[in-house]
DNA sequence: CTTTCTGCTTACCGACTGGTAAGCGAGTGT
DNA sequence: ACACTCGCTTACCAGTCGGTAAGCAGAAAG
């Protein structure tokens, strides 16, 4: 009487494929595809290199599952972001916000990202065409027209802006553990304050000036922008 | 009876060495330590990989003099950058300018850099402690007076700033190739395009706004800016 | 001449790489 | 009872990796 096969009725052990995916995302953001070898993963997923084979047909689609898996939590994940932004008064800083808890949340896909970019850049430039790209164009677009109305800064290259920042935010999260380095106050204090600064960097570089007076005091806004303001120690 | 072996007194094709290193920058920063084999290097020298084993004693040993001779090039060329810069009336806008020219002008050593920060954290904190946070501290010092006095903008954090602009003019230019699929212009102009636009970035989150009026069409001080500010294309 | 050193080359090496082939136990369908 | 598929395991493979050992041509020193 069951006729339908519909999925994967009936696997008690199927959770081998997700679980390779998530170390081998960590093992290739770590030591780099070639750094990191289908023992490495298979040894940190607690199976033989052989079952992974059997789950990805070759370490190259294993690299493309992985990076499928990142494109894909991603485009599952940002429109949501950029739609709770967009719903919120100050959008700009929304978004950053976002986008940037988005990418800290995870380091590794970051991580993973700027690898890729660095390994095989013709590959990036298509995943970029065809998963980044629409973004970029819909918010330099959305910076333009800002940009026409005067709330926008007049001397900013929206495309360029776009895609600077956001390289800004995906090397600034993938590089906090060694960006700490150069400031001079607690460490466990440093990734908030490279984070903030991110954010205030990305933000004045395309809002006119608020405040001609050179010593705003208050958070001149948003409520987000005080917890920015505050820095540490003397 | 010979007592003085003063250095290297004839060394015919003794060339080999520095073309080694050369290849090894080129092929570690495009394919990354792992991914490129002595042979690779071996290859691109026009030597065996023995021969790279007799100047070097380990890859390992090959990775630390392209690391070395990295931050060599960087101790020689940087001073003398600064102090150039320094002694224009625009020192920010020179500083920043001489820095993006001087990484562009061998993108391999920025990617070299970016990859050893993902590779090897740890080391990289040595790294930059020793041979970067000097500089770091040196301008962000500056920054910090020049904050108290009212020419830079009073919500920087100096350390913090030098850094996110560092790592966005080092990853910025490392990663052009392949940063101008978002930009809709002719591809040529892309390069130029993004790198104004990192150097507007850095300046606005340095400077207080020049002007209150949203439009400021005259360059409002420095001839230095007034090439920064053109736009090419409608 | 002989000795000694340099800058290699040839010949190997064991460890490990990604990948293939075949088998096999447990569950399921008929 | 049977065949069949799934999800592996064992066994094995050729190729490459970084690295070692020894020899060898040539120049320099005695």
């Amino acid at each position: 009487m069951v006729a339908q096969r519909p999925a994967r009725p009936p696997r008690p052990t199927d959770d081998v494929r997700p679980r390779a995916l998530a170390a081998a995302t960590r093992l290739f953001a770590a030591r780099g595809f070639e750094g990191a070898s289908l023992q490495d993963v298979a040894g940190e997923v607690g199976v033989t290199k052989q079952a992974l084979l059997y789950h990805f047909a070759s370490k190259e689609e294993l690299r493309r599952a992985v990076l499928g898996a990142m494109v894909t939590h991603w485009n599952e994940a940002l429109p949501r972001v950029l739609l709770a932004a967009s719903a919120a008064d100050d959008r700009f800083d929304a978004v950053v916000g976002e986008l940037l808890r988005f990418f800290a949340s995870d380091p590794d896909r970051a991580r993973l990202l700027v690898r890729h970019l660095l390994d095989r850049p013709a590959e990036s430039r298509e995943l970029i065409a065809s998963h980044v790209k629409g973004y970029v164009a819909a918010i330099s677009s959305y910076i333009a027209r800002g940009r026409e109305r005067g709330t926008h800064r007049a001397d900013v290259d929206p495309e360029a802006y776009v895609a600077a920042v956001l390289q800004l935010l995906v090397v600034g999260v993938a590089s906090l553990p060694v960006l700490d380095v150069v400031l001079d106050g607690p460490r466990a204090k440093a990734a908030p304050r490279v984070i903030a600064e991110l954010r205030r960097i990305a933000r004045v570089a395309l809002f006119p000036a608020e405040a001609p007076a050179p010593a705003p005091r208050r958070p001149t806004r948003t409520r987000s922008t005080a917890r920015t303001a505050r820095r540490g120690d003397p």
